[in-house]
DNA sequence: GTTAATAAAGACTCGCTTGTCCGAAATGCC
DNA sequence: GGCATTTCGGACAAGCGAGTCTTTATTAAC
């Protein structure tokens, strides 16, 4: 899986926050269950999320998650680094120690460009573009059924 | 991870055979020896590879891998295939099933493309190419030190 | 035929990711 | 202050990929 299940319910709850949010605190039991997925094991990844200042958080009544700033400012590629790290757009693809341009895997120079444009796409892309497309083009962030 | 494990050193000692092979059926423990990698675990990656006519062998005294169709007729695509399935050409980047052009992720047009670009990749390498690289490139396959 | 070498196949362990559960801390509401 | 609601944090279980070990089957060499 090229992101984890952490990495991919926060990247969807995001969303889901951008969409829904309108500057009130969201429940994570709401964002749980409009997703289809665990309670417990999201609150975990909105945890990292919150450690890394991608989300503030309220305890208490009408607590929840927020976004720690505009949706237009927060990118895909962060939350991806936030809870997986930089291995997705850093690591060699045969899983090489120190495959750089001095010391090549036989896949570095396409892999290179491959990596490239996948922190490309997820610069690029924040939580309101993601947000719009499910607002104006249907879109979807859960399963079906 | 991209590629999982079995995949990464599969590929690795198919490269290696294409490299070192010079016709003769190559005995895994010499593979693994090299690669730097488990002797057990790797045999059963070329199982896989064996049981996809990727490669053939031989039990017994000189006997081991050898490649079955010349090294440029294999694809690193088709290595991938074997081992790992699909999922990295065809899952989506969210996780959803059944993500499409019919029933998008907001992600999916973006990834579409690099899954393409992905498989266009593989599909143009194949190990001969890889192993020329090695010789004259002075790329490795394996961990430093 | 005997022996040594080698792939094939399955059982097993280990560690990490995923997922569950429970208690503690905070906070709004009465 | 008391209570309900909600996040925070850690402990725990389950599932899966990674890695080890043992046995069996096959084959070349003598």
């Amino acid at each position: 899986m090229v992101l984890s299940k952490s990495c991919d319910y926060g990247l969807r709850a995001a969303v889901y926050v951008a969409a829904h949010g309108d500057g009130r605190f969201v429940p994570i039991g709401e964002i749980a269950e409009a997703l289809g997925v665990s309670f417990h094991f999201l609150t975990k990844a909105l945890q990292r999320l919150s450690q890394h200042r991608i989300l503030t958080s309220s305890r208490g009544p009408k607590g929840g998650v927020a976004l720690a700033r505009p949706a237009e400012a927060i990118s895909v590629r962060e939350v991806v680094l936030a809870v997986d790290g930089d291995d997705l757009f850093e690591r060699c693809v045969l899983g090489l120690d120190h495959c750089g341009d001095d010391h090549p895997c036989p896949l570095h120079g396409q892999w290179k460009a491959v990596k490239a444009e996948m922190e490309r796409i997820f610069t690029e892309t924040n939580l309101r573009l993601l947000a719009e497309r499910m607002e104006v083009g249907g879109m979807r962030l859960t399963n079906l059924g």
